[in-house]
DNA sequence: TCTATAGTGAAAATCATTTTCAGAATGAGG
DNA sequence: CCTCATTCTGAAAATGATTTTCACTATAGA
C-alpha cells in the first residue's frame, strides 16, 4: 500500500501537469515512513537532519498537495497545528484524543459509518465524509 | 434558558473573583441573542454598530471566558476561524457542515451518544466529550 | 539541447489570536 | 459614598502558524 500511494501521487502530479521533484519524493518518503499524526513542524524537523536544504514552505506546499491528491487527510485537533495522516480511498477511521498528553489513537466502527448515512439522509444532506473525535483521558493518563 | 445562562456566567465571574463589566454584559447579550455558530469576527462586527468602543481583544477574552464558564463551546470547522456556540450542561448535539456554502446545522442522535461510550470503553479511554461532524452538500447547495 | 513552465528556499507578508501597557472601572472595606 | 488594590479595557505590538513573493533553479516535452 505504500507503493500504491506513491503511484497515486505520481499520477496526480502527472495529471495536473505538475513536476516530479526530488523534494517531493523525499517528503513523500518521510510522510509514508511515519505512522503518526504529523504536524508540518514535526515532519520538517524529522527531515532536517538528512535534508537540511528543504525549506519550511516546501513542506507546507507539498503536504497540501498530498491532501489534494487523496493520499493524506488534514486534521485539527485543537492544539493550533494542522496535522496530516495517511488516507486510503474507501477506508475510514476516527480518533481518540487524550486531553492530557495529546496522544491520538484511531478506531473504526461500522455503526458510526452506518449512522452517518442515516443522519445525512434525514436532513437532505449529500454526505461526503465525516469526522468523529472522542476526547478524554487515555489509559496511561488515568492512573 | 437565556436567563439561566446569564446566571451561570455571573456565578462563574463571582466565584473566580472576576469583575462584572459593561462590556461583558454587552457581549453576553449579543452572544445569547444570536443563534448561529459565530466567529469572533462576526460577533465583533455585529457589536460594532451599537458599541464602537469595544475592542477586538475584549471580544476574544470574553468569549474565552464564556467557554470556560460552560455557557459556550469552541469549534473549528476548518475555515481557519474559531467559532463559538451556545452550550448547555447535559445537552449535546453534533454538526452538519456544508462544504460549499459553509452553512452549519445541528443534529442530535442517541445512537451516536451510546456508541461513544462503547468505543471509549473498549479502548480503556475515560471519555469526556466528543465531536462529530458530517461534511457534504446541504439541501440548498445540491440543486 | 532549448525553453517554457513549474518548483524552490529565504524572507517578507498575512491572518487569527494573544500579550503588553498605561489608563479606567469595579467592588470590598472602611 | 470614598479608597485603593485589583481586575479590565482598548490600542498597539507581539506571536505563531501558514502563505505569498521573488529571484533563481530544475523539470520535461519539443
Amino acid at each position: 500500500m505504500k507503493q500504491s500511494k506513491k503511484k497515486i501521487f505520481e499520477d496526480f502530479i502527472a495529471e495536473k501537469g505538475l513536476k516530479s521533484t526530488r523534494q517531493r519524493e523525499i517528503i513523500l518518503e518521510a510522510f509514508l515512513g511515519s505512522d503518526r499524526h504529523l504536524s508540518i513542524e514535526e515532519l520538517y524537523l524529522q527531515l532536517r537532519d538528512a535534508h537540511p536544504t528543504i525549506g519550511y514552505a516546501t513542506v507546507y506546499r507539498t503536504l497540501k498537495l498530498f491532501a489534494e491528491s487523496g493520499i493524506a487527510r488534514e486534521f485539527q485537533f485543537g492544539d493550533g497545528q494542522t496535522r496530516y495522516e495517511h488516507a486510503t480511498a474507501g477506508e475510514h477511521h476516527d480518533h481518540l484524543v487524550c486531553v492530557r498528553c495529546g496522544a491520538i489513537s484511531e478506531f473504526t466502527n461500522d455503526a458510526v459509518e452506518a449512522i452517518q448515512d442515516e443522519i445525512a439522509a434525514s436532513h437532505g444532506f449529500a454526505i461526503q465524509y465525516h469526522k468523529m473525535e472522542l476526547y478524554g483521558l487515555c489509559a496511561a493518563c488515568q492512573k
